[in-house]
DNA sequence: TATTGTTATACTCTATAACTATA
DNA sequence: TATAGTTATAGAGTATAACAATA
């Protein structure tokens, strides 16, 4: 699909592998971006709901995990909820919180709109037999969990 | 980092990938994007540059390549040019094709965004061992050049 | 006083439609 | 007439700064 990447360069395992991992991950971005798109949803909207869709939470928390700020989180919600997908819902323990979550209606878009994703990365990951499939499975969940575990040791 | 994700569910083979090709390409994505912040550059300017890190194209090669509209390209274009990172260069055989090359000042800006983007991952991809990432690199690389060989009979 | 969220403002990104210039 | 690109317009996404309400 694209390059942040060409690689080329007489270039190192590292480097080879920072290539693959950008242009897979543009790859998938594009994907989510079309099959949002077919909803009339943008990708952070998408996300939004991908989020909400076993949990509810606070707008602060939501903008914390998509990286934005509170601001931008109150016009995104805003419009979310003008379509009738999410609800707001201020805490009952701290008049300042407002508890986002999904509708019915947004509950059912979500569903559907996962499905489709898979759908979508079907032929992608269709390119590797089952048991490289597994192993890509692995790899990439072990590059992720130790991840998210720096990660929470930086935020502790 | 995120989750259009969040597994669970008794998921499949097949779901436990989609889920951490998602969750990777949410992870890199990030990691662009706060490179180009740092540099005030989004992250499809940072693609611009990417792309014609090692060549000049043409404003609707470029657009085709983002997936996005011509007239977006000529609002992309324009504000990079006027950052100095980019030139236009109308083509000498035919009057209507407008060229867009990189700068001096924008190749250097080039060079030094993707040695910070490999920087930034490293970590990530430290937490596997010299073998694994290797493998990583293999299955990553078979499962993209499907892709784009799919996409390129598509295209034919 | 500090925290949570919203509002006001400004700019970028994006698409659609209409246009200009070249072929 | 068809193609390449730009301009006009409108709406979404984003951040910063100022504000209101609650703690």
């Amino acid at each position: 699909m694209d390059a942040t990447s060409s690689a080329g360069r007489g270039s190192t395992e590292r480097e080879e592998l920072v290539d693959a991992l950008v242009q897979a991950g543009f790859l998938t971005t594009a994907v989510l971006t079309r099959v949002g798109a077919e909803h009339d949803l943008s990708l952070t909207q998408l996300r939004v709901l991908a989020i909400l869709r076993d949990r509810r939470l606070r707008m602060s928390d939501l903008a914390d995990y998509l990286g934005l700020e509170r601001s931008t989180m109150s016009g995104l919600i805003d419009r979310a909820q003008q379509r009738g997908l999410l609800a707001r819902a201020t805490s009952a323990t701290d008049g300042r919180v407002v508890d986002v979550l999904l509708t019915a209606r947004g509950t059912e878009l979500a569903e559907q709109l996962f499905a489709q994703i898979t759908d979508a990365l079907l032929p992608v990951i269709g390119s590797l037999g089952r048991a490289e499939q597994r192993r890509l499975t692995r790899l990439l969940t072990m590059m992720l969990t130790a991840h998210v575990m720096r990660h929470h040791d930086a935020t502790r």
